[in-house]
RNA sequence: CGCGGGAUGGAGCAGCUGGUAGCUCGUCGGGCUCAUAACCCGGAGGUCGGAGGUUCAAGUCCUCCUCCCGCAA
């Protein structure tokens, strides 16, 4: 198999297994490009991306751009002569003329079933909308969002319980899979490129703090996923005695429900949690962050706030 | 030095103006029951994050440190 000289650009934790694995198989990554260090969490404290952590683990050079578009980034990438590019979840729009730089193109890891789902979040997105399936789609980057043709494919299925934190840690492994497969494949023109059917795409927006709030007057199913989509981080909230409650963990229930008001605790049930009336059908939270505390099981929750049957959730404080 | 909350028996919380620690759950033993995650009785389990200070006396006041968390970025 032919070794390339690759060009890899990436950012969060998504975007490590598949650094790791073109390392491991046997390409040359000539350099790391990802996004600048930034001031991140309390104290404001300096913090490298994880991919950044992953190439100095690796001993791979590194180039920390502000603006990947100016010119002399784009310069100095193509003294690198690449012969690809690889991109996942790097953060930054790559202009046109970097994008003609390599001649293999550049390829990209995107985390759903193009053409649905194009953008920022599309596997909280997934969820949050009830998907029971989603996956993984390589292609050829072109100067739209997540709009170029498409190389390989691979669908995952999403469970009913599973999570945002789950699905993603599956599909960045998936997606460094079928990364290696696409290196290996495309430059042989063993994979025909298919082109976006755009009547048929969507897009999932980046997460807004709106998202995170709970509306009890959905219905259960809703909220549930809405729960799952965002956990574990950044997780949906909704108010408790005037302060955020995070909610980490939920199951939708069946219980007679007697048309209470939405957001009521309508019952707790020791060693699970409690439920709660959602506009339609009712919610089981089993796991729950209140501010300033860590999360902890439902139960707990209800042992220490002395939480009682009646008490209502709110939207707004 | 971005803003703020917190560190108390295994878990989650109380403990106001200082005088040797309490609640819910769990746990262990016993009882009731066809039975139980239900109920009743009893027990074990805490150097109150760390260091120093004030005081006759500090979980409870002062100083410093460590760690955890929410927000904002």
């Amino acid at each position: 198999m032919k070794k390339l000289s690759i060009l890899f650009m990436g950012t969060p934790d998504f975007a490590v297994p598949s650094l790791q694995a073109l390392v491991n198989e046997g390409h040359t990554i000539q350099t790391v490009i990802t996004q600048p260090d930034r001031p991140k969490g309390r104290g404001q404290k300096l913090a490298y991306s994880p991919v950044k952590e992953k190439a100095l683990e690796l001993g791979l050079p590194i180039f920390q751009p502000r603006r990947i578009r100016e010119p002399e980034c784009v310069a100095k990438i193509k003294e690198l002569q690449p012969d690809l590019i690889c991109v996942v979840a790097f953060g930054q729009i790559l202009p046109a003329d970097l994008l003609a730089i390599p001649k293999f193109g550049c390829i990209n890891v995107h985390g759903s079933l193009l053409p649905a789902y194009r953008g920022a979040a599309p596997i909280q997105r997934a969820i949050m909308n009830g998907e029971d399936k989603t996956g993984i789609t390589t292609m050829l980057m072109d100067e739209g969002l997540d709009t170029g043709d498409m190389l390989l494919q691979e669908t995952v299925e999403i469970t009913p319980e599973m999570n945002s934190g789950e699905l993603h840690d599956i599909l960045a492994a998936l997606g460094a899979r079928l990364l290696v497969e696409t290196v290996r494949l495309w430059p042989e023109q063993k994979i025909q490129a298919i082109p976006q059917d755009d009547e048929l795409s969507s897009y999932a927006s980046m997460l807004q703090k709106e998202d995170e709030k709970i509306d009890w007057n959905w219905e259960a199913t809703r909220i549930h996923n809405q729960v799952r989509g965002l956990a574990p981080i950044p997780g949906a909230y909704t108010i408790f005695r005037n302060q955020k409650l995070k909610i980490r963990g939920s199951r939708v229930i069946e219980v007679d429900n007697r048309g209470e008001q939405a957001g009521k605790v309508l019952e707790l049930r020791k060693g699970q949690g409690f439920v709660v009336q959602c506009g339609q059908g009712s919610l089981l939270v089993t796991e729950v962050q209140p501010v300033g505390k860590k999360t902890m099981p439902a139960d707990s929750f209800i042992n220490g706030y002395r939480l009682v049957t009646g008490e209502i959730l709110t939207t707004e404080g």
